[in-house]
DNA sequence: CTGGATCCATGATGATACTG
DNA sequence: CAGTATCATCATGGATCCAG
């Protein structure tokens, strides 16, 4: 008789922690959704390389461990998926993994992976919020008019970053495409000098905007001076 | 061309965290070695389940990440594996995701569950460290006869567990076995009062004995009362 | 005895195409 | 849009065996 290999039949609270987030992609799927909730096929898009059969089953069995949520209204085609307030608490953890992969997993990315704004705007908040010493409370909002909305935030604390609207009044506004976006984060000073229509919008104080501009800067560095691994 | 199973090809850095321990199996290594270096039997015993291919071939993919080292020394049978310095700062994530483990994910033990010492003090930890009020720097030293020896550690901040002897004055000291002890946290009074030869003893302070009986106590309650999802 | 390696069976995942 | 169906491949578990 096989094991059930969904199960680890440890008394151990890891283990049953990993029998309900631990298979491969749910963390992926919880970190999509903890920046807002998704369609079916938003999680696909974000979660490059899973097939519509595995992420069927991840959303069922979350579902089923109390982490996910289907919102499901009569009438209408789209099935939002989000997180329970049991699943929200799964940040911490999401954030301490991935305060650790930044600091001893990171590679440069490799020919063919693709950059997804929100994945690119949660490695910033982790440098952001460990890696430079600037931190007052800011509020910033980007809008990618081919990858959607949103707000990152530093709190005094930390940086986090949700996929809506802001909430209260931004220091910086940001408005292009995500190419224009992945630019500006390679090198802010020509992508900003440079005409072109890959340009990036920005909005907000002089002093704001700078800001924003240098912190970019330390993140481009960071990511570029990185030790990483394997690279 | 079937794609690498073992990445993910997301420019993320929670991705490259779980392409290093997000395996089945990984972070339960993690967690056993936390507690001090382990021989492949040691592990073997406290990953129940987990097979002698599985556990080398997870031994040799967290040495190629940088999270575990193996300590041969020339002469000597045993093979040591312990955490590097990256390894060990898996910790707080640990830690993290065995907290969400007991608020959201816990069920009592199913039959034939192997209940280790090393996890049952895991547990504990977490809920003395956040869900009791009675907190001071403490220490107490656990040996148990049939399955080593551990150090609990209260620094006023949270709870740790360690497996090897303390490092400084303890407030209690508890010998006995895995059995006993089992038996005491069952029930506390009855496995004190009982003068079997599965007895506990212990040793300190009348108070300091007191209050370990009692933060026992607690945990016991917690444990009882908590409201699993699947009982 | 420790620290594995080998063989086979089964389950989990991926690729691709298709449907209500 | 939100999945199913089918087939192929890979990872894991169970059992057994072996070298130092």
């Amino acid at each position: 008789m096989a094991r059930n290999v969904r199960t680890y039949d440890h008394f151990c609270v890891l283990a049953r922690a990993l029998e309900a987030v631990g298979d491969r992609w749910s963390l992926l799927v919880v970190r999509d959704l903890l920046s807002g909730p998704k369609r079916f096929t938003d999680l696909m898009a974000r979660l490059g390389g899973i097939t519509p059969k595995t992420l069927t089953q991840r959303l069922r069995e979350l579902e089923d461990a109390g982490v996910v949520e289907a919102d499901r209204e009569p009438g209408r085609r789209e099935v939002r998926y989000q997180l329970t307030p049991a699943g929200r608490e799964l940040r911490s953890a999401v954030d301490e993994l991935a305060g650790w992969g930044w600091r001893h997993a990171w590679r440069s990315p490799r020919s063919g992976e693709v950059i997804h704004a929100e994945h690119l705007l949660l490695v910033m908040s982790q440098v952001l919020s460990h890696e430079t010493g600037d931190r007052r409370p800011t509020r910033w909002h980007l809008r990618f008019v081919d990858d959607g909305e949103y707000t990152m935030e530093d709190d005094g604390e930390q940086w986090s970053m949700v996929s809506t609207a802001p909430g209260g009044p931004v220091d910086v506004t940001v408005v292009g495409t995500m190419a224009a976006w992945a630019d500006f984060v390679r090198d802010p000073t020509t992508a900003r000098a440079s005409g072109s229509s890959a340009d990036l919008e920005l909005s907000g104080s002089e002093a704001a905007v700078d800001r924003f501009t240098q912190l970019v800067g330390q993140f481009r560095q960071a990511v570029a001076s990185h030790p990483s691994r394997r690279p």
